[in-house]
DNA sequence: TTGGCTATAGACCGGTCAGTCTAGTCTTGA
DNA sequence: TCAAGACTAGACTGACCGGTCTATAGCCAA
């Protein structure tokens, strides 16, 4: 499973896919559009087409294991996807624009439903085991960031802004249902980020 | 009530303030923290020491109206402050960093379990009269900083990068439960801002 | 005192929630 | 061929959800 299965989650997915997989990638597209309490194990089980056994046996955590297999999964395909752009010795602007229109392209196909990230996700307070992963990936990323721009201090600020501006604009344009919003603040901060 | 209310939810406000306002400010409070899903009717009230009867009374349209009187609230407040800061002709990146450092001291207040503008506190579907006033509120800022900035296109980007950081920005330091993530983020965009 | 209005009070309802449990059906390897 | 594990299937449960309903308390004017 790739990040392709998630972006066309139903039909495309559903043949192709084991049970674990396809319940993940259907939580993660749910849980993206309606947040981790917006959405009902039924939602995600009406989506795969699977009954109650299915889920309870894969993910014996019920829920919560499900929803931090989803973000987990999202965090390793982002991660392994900045890893290989920075690895192409391409410039941190430029790997955040091409970020940024993905997300951009993922927010039209799903009617601008869906948070690309994890902003949204969660709205769950502080000790759970799911805001923690969903900790960890902002981290990862972030840390990717921050070594592809050098690792100084300064770097660490770029990525902040990066993310950032990121996060806030697909927030933005998510409500304005415009990808404009995003367009705009990221290609902002990216021409900053460039800069030495 | 001021923002200020808001910002010590319960104990304060409880004596001093009507029904009505005890309930938009437990319910803003609990919404910002745990998402419009995330919290239950029982909550708001268990929250504001009152009956069921109160709150259908006030808001006969139910839990939704009541949130939506809470963006409502928050949204005339932020805006009104935006209004007033900009009046005194402040450069626009140093408003924004005013109101990040007054998101800090929220976010410290709370505990970094609250979110102090509106991003998590939907993580609802499309075509809600709440997501509705949510987007109308972050209209009306952009507008401010658009306005303030001049009113060109590049008003327009510089804008938005301004509240794309700034929410942004609290997620990050929200999940991260530190304030430092926003600080940086919004330091960046207020100084990329503020050039001309 | 009375009548009407605003607001409080909380029992109650049907629906839905996450999760459990037992039974059945595949698959696989000896 | 058969036994054992992996997986599917869905009825069932108790808790909790948002919302409705009736009853009552406080207040001011007639």
């Amino acid at each position: 499973m790739t990040i392709r299965d998630i972006e066309t989650p139903l039909a495309a997915t559903a043949a192709a896919l084991g049970s674990k997989e396809r319940l993940i990638a259907a939580a993660l597209s749910l849980f993206q559009a309606k947040g981790y309490h917006g959405v009902a194990i039924s939602d995600i089980l009406e989506a795969t087409d699977l009954p109650k056994g299915s889920l309870y046996h894969h993910f014996p955590g019920g829920k919560e294991e499900l929803a931090i297999a989803a973000v987990g999964f999202i965090a390793d395909e982002i991660d392994a996807r900045l890893a290989s752009e920075f690895a192409k010795n391409k410039r941190a602007g430029a790997v955040l624009l091409e970020l940024a229109h993905e997300c951009v392209s993922w927010l039209r196909r799903s009617d601008y439903t869906q948070t690309p990230l994890l902003g949204l996700l969660a709205a769950s307070p502080g000790e759970s085991a799911l805001t923690q992963a969903i900790c960890d990936a902002q981290k990862r990323w972030l840390a990717r960031f921050e070594t592809a721009l050098g690792g100084t201090e300064e770097a660490h600020d770029k990525a902040c802004l990066a993310l950032a501006s990121l996060e806030g604009g697909i927030s933005l344009a998510r409500m304005a249902r415009s990808s404009d919003l995003l367009i705009r603040s990221v290609t902002l901060a990216a021409l900053h980020i460039n800069q030495r």
